[in-house]
DNA sequence: CCCGGAACCTGAAGGC
DNA sequence: TGCCTTCAGGTTCCGG
C-alpha cells in the first residue's frame, strides 16, 4: 500500500525520466479514474504540457505542467505507476497512461480501483485538506503536540488522520508506535511531553528508513522498473502477527483500530490507563 | 468540531 | 475440489 515512502520512491525514480518531457498522449482505459472529472477535462487539460517539476505531497504524486495546471495522481491501496513502452495491449489493470514525446510511457495500474489521476489549476485545494509534512523541518515537537492536543481518539487513528499529519499510512504508523514504544490505543491527548518527542522522532525514523529501502512491498506495490521495495524486511511489528518482537521476543500482536488492522507488540507498548478498551485478537 | 463506522473495490485467503 | 465468506486499507461521506 503507497504511503508516503513509497510514493516518494516512485517520485524520485520517475522524475529523470519524465522531466522536461511533452506529454504526447494520454490513454484512459477506466474513465473512473478521473473521479468527478470528465475524461476530457483531463485530456484537455494535459495534452501537449511540458512537466517542468515532479512533487510530492503527502500520498500524492503532483506533475506539475508549464502554462499552469497540475496532473494530481494518488495511487489509492493498490495502484502502481510503471515506466517502459507501450507494447500491444494495455495489460490487466491498466487504467490510464500517459505518453511522452520521446515515447517513455507511465503505465497507471490498478487492481482495486482506489487510486485516481485528475487535472487541476493548481495545489490549493489538496493543501486545503492536508496536514504537515512529516519530514519538513516546520514538523517540530510543538507541532506534534498542538496536534495531539484535546484529542481524544486513538493515536493510531490520529497518525493516519491526512488532515492532521499528511503520508503516514496503516504500516508507517505502526512501525512509528513501535518504535516510541507507545500502544496505539492510548488517548492521543494522554501522550506525556516526553512521549511526543519520541513519537516525533520514530515518525521521521520511520519514514526515512522507509525511504531508504524503497519502499515496502507487502502486496501491490512496485518500484517504476517493476521490482519490489525492501522497507517490509526491517519491519519490527506491521504485518508479523505472531512473529516475535526483536526488542523483547514477546510475540506480535493485532487489534482492530478504526477498522484497520494494527499491529504492535505487548512487551515494548504496554497498555495503559488512558487507552481505549479493546478487545485483542 | 470531533469521532467512529460504512462504502467504495477486487484479489487473496480461510472455512466448510 | 470448490463455493462462500471475510479480509485488506486509502479516502470520502454520513450520522451521532
Amino acid at each position: 500500500m503507497p504511503e508516503l515512502p513509497e510514493v516518494e520512491t516512485i517520485r524520485a525514480e520517475i522524475a529523470p525520466y519524465i522531466l522536461g518531457r511533452h506529454i504526447k498522449n494520454l490513454e484512459i482505459y477506466w474513465p473512473s479514474v478521473t473521479r468527478t472529472q470528465s475524461s476530457q477535462d483531463l485530456i484537455l487539460g494535459t495534452l501537449g504540457k511540458q512537466i517542468i517539476r515532479v512533487r510530492r505531497r503527502g500520498k500524492y504524486l503532483i506533475l506539475e505542467l508549464n502554462s499552469q495546471g497540475i496532473i494530481l495522481l494518488h495511487l489509492g491501496m493498490s495502484g502502481s505507476l510503471t515506466l517502459g513502452a507501450i507494447t500491444g495491449s494495455a495489460p490487466k489493470y491498466a487504467r490510464a497512461a500517459i505518453i511522452l514525446d520521446d515515447g517513455t510511457t507511465i503505465l497507471f495500474c490498478d487492481p482495486r480501483k482506489f487510486g485516481s489521476m485528475m487535472f487541476l489549476d493548481d495545489t490549493s485545494a489538496l493543501e486545503a485538506k492536508l496536514g504537515p509534512e512529516p519530514l519538513e523541518s516546520s514538523f517540530t515537537p510543538a507541532r506534534l503536540a498542538s496536534i495531539l492536543q484535546r484529542r481524544r481518539a486513538p493515536i493510531k487513528a490520529v497518525l493516519v488522520d491526512q488532515s492532521l499529519i499528511a503520508g503516514i499510512g496503516n504500516m508507517y504508523a505502526d512501525e512509528a508506535l513501535f518504535l516510541a514504544r507507545i500502544h496505539p490505543l492510548r488517548r492521543a491527548d494522554s501522550l506525556t511531553s516526553s512521549e511526543i518527542s519520541s513519537l516525533h522522532q520514530a515518525i521521521q525514523r520511520a519514514l526515512r528508513a522507509g525511504i531508504d529501502a524503497k519502499g515496502a512491498t507487502v502486496s501491490n506495490y512496485r518500484r517504476p522498473d517493476g521490482s519490489t521495495g525492501r522497507a517490509q524486511e526491517e519491519f519490527r511489528v506491521a504485518h508479523r502477527k505472531g512473529k516475535t518482537c526483536p526488542r523483547c521476543g514477546a510475540i506480535i500482536t493485532r487489534t482492530m483500530i478504526r477498522g484497520r488492522g494494527s499491529y504492535f507488540c505487548p512487551g515494548c507498548q504496554p497498555e495503559h490507563k488512558s487507552s481505549i478498551p479493546s478487545h485483542i485478537e
